[in-house]
DNA sequence: AACGTTTGTGCAACCGTTTGCGGTTGATAA
DNA sequence: TTATCAACCGCAAACGGTTGCACAAACGTT
């Protein structure tokens, strides 16, 4: 069965279908009685408007492009979460993909999203991203681009983030203070901007404190299981007494290892990590962690390319949102 | 800056549209060297086509809407992996959108997918679900939906499932088999189907194992802190030698709530679920579970969706896909 | 009675592509 | 020379809406 569309209403009202466009979007130019006539005969035979359509005619398609690495249990169901909400709260989509930490895969989703006329577009991007080029079409085009998390430096599209380097060393400062002296940092992948801001902060601390002679260690990962096998075999002859896990999936990885070798938390050794905070709760014993929270992110995002979106404003300059950030402490670590 | 059109291309190359929209999908009716020319002249313009005009001109959209309850880090992730994986390689888009549980936002959420013009749909139904009504459209205008993980009974929209009251059976079976003879259920809302099946599962195997005189207790939570204060509220009381979690979720919640009890698992109590299988491998102790693959669930359900869009045959009868499922045995649960 | 004004509606162009059909070439065969 | 036929390309309608503008009728004003 054929969708109606407002020129079989036209036909059976009698009218033009300029005059059904107008009147079923109330405008008052139609007189009122016309109007209802129009707007209950679209109802009975069940009328919905063609978006496509509306989206040429209007060169705007209310979709926002969400592209991401990946799609796992851990930080980004919540940012999509966060995301979602705002969007579908005025009135956008979300068109999602993933990239798998493909750079091709990440040109291609760029591309459809291009193609499919996305009014805005939010980007974290993979592992292999050392570039942004292309990002240039949307750039000349003007349609808005926001790069969150996972992002690169560059001085055009804005990014929302986390002071990275501030917040590994408020974690690894927390542990010192509590006595931890042989600390071990582990990373995920060391491409992405996210861990070598994290890895900086992380040195830069340990060297601040160097009257303290701190040992410490740091070895990158690229997911749980990668973590869990690293600290299995590399805690025995290490040894440290404090282990900073720089995101949840590593830190679902840390904790077991350190069951398995039987090694007492806190008491032979601290674990923080930065998480988003649902995790800490279901670990046994509950984490002490810096609080990164996803669904704010997630909001902060929307928000932002929706109100960059709509702005006529379009020259304004590159901005870098910073997310604030909060240290829970738990049982994870000495007090 | 305007983004390029055909219509530019055309009047570079000092032919028609039509020449060249043939050109650059490599038709034979025209020339090879004029097909190299515009081709070359589409690159240099950057030329992408505009999606939305093909859309309307060819009545499909390639986009597919992905209606979900709610997304949280447990199941979903891989359900939406396993979809997008196959969408994507499909040359499919991905329109996702969340219901929060929410009956009106689920109507809404099919409305948009329905004016957006998508080729299928791919729903997981909100708990307040208990009719179909709002994919009537859908049926009249023949666009291919199928249900997964949260559908209700219905002869018309074909379903991606486990054979849950079986799954259930497996799994309290397997408790009963090690020695267990009081029971606790922990299900998730019992508005949903997938709840009340597996619940019939449960009420089921008890009572045909009537000789055995197991005492059995269910209890209804909806998210993993409420399972969380339900074990540890209830425990003390009841006293079980056995718990049955029906998901992830509630697992995140029953194992934490026994541990912070000082319950021995699974010496004092047994514990298993069905699971995604990710969950258990960062509890402690690791968790006997029914596996149900999520990514292989989501895998499915986009194979499936897509084959229905393709092939002609509209009329072809409802039809049910019951996913195999397997238990896994760990340490949660006495040998 | 002639003239603005308001009110209500229709015309037609436009958004960017696709595609059936028809027309123009030049070569080949009769 | 002329009919035939590929080979190659353009015209124009169509997809389903939106919107600036023209226009007709009805109304009140001097």
């Amino acid at each position: 069965m054929k969708r109606t569309t407002i020129k079989d209403i036209a036909t059976l009202a009698g009218v033009s279908i300029s005059t059904v466009s107008r009147a079923l979007k109330n405008h008052p130019d139609i007189s009122l009685s016309l109007r209802e006539k129009i707007q209950q005969l679209a109802d009975e035979l069940h009328y919905h408007p063609n978006l496509t359509a509306v989206q040429l005619r209007k060169q705007k398609s209310h979709i926002i492009g969400l592209i991401l690495p990946e799609v796992h249990m851990f930080f980004l169901p919540s940012v999509i979460k966060g995301i979602s909400e705002v969007i579908q709260k005025s009135n956008y989509k979300l068109l999602v993909l993933q990239s798998n930490d493909d750079y091709e895969q990440e040109i291609e989703n760029v591309r459809i999203c291009y193609e499919n006329g996305v009014d805005g577009l939010l980007i974290a991007l993979g592992n292999q991203t050392v570039k942004l080029d292309h990002l240039d079409d949307m750039k000349e085009a003007d349609i808005p681009v926001v790069l969150f998390d996972k992002v690169l430096n560059n001085n055009y599209f804005d990014e929302i983030i986390i002071d990275d380097a501030k917040a590994t060393q408020v974690c690894v400062n927390y542990l010192i203070s509590t006595g931890c002296r042989r600390i071990m940092g582990i990373f995920g992948n060391i491409n992405l901007m996210i861990t070598s801001k994290r890895l900086e902060g992380f040195n830069e601390l340990i060297q601040s404190k160097a009257e303290l002679n701190i040992a410490a260690e740091c070895h990158f990962v690229t997911n749980t299981f990668e973590a869990w096998s690293y600290v299995n075999q590399a805690y025995a002859t290490f040894k440290p007494d404090g282990i900073f896990a720089m995101s949840d999936e590593i830190l679902a990885g840390v904790i077991p290892a350190l069951k398995k070798l039987k090694v007492a938390i806190p008491d032979e050794c601290s674990v923080i990590g930065i998480s988003d905070g649902f995790l800490p709760k279901i670990l046994d014993p509950e984490v002490t962690y810096l609080h990164h929270d996803g669904f704010n992110l997630g909001n902060m995002a929307a928000h932002h390319i929706i109100q960059k979106i709509t702005s006529k404003e379009r020259n304004s300059p590159h901005i870098t949102l910073m997310l604030s950030t909060q240290l829970v402490i738990k049982d994870s670590t000495r007090k």
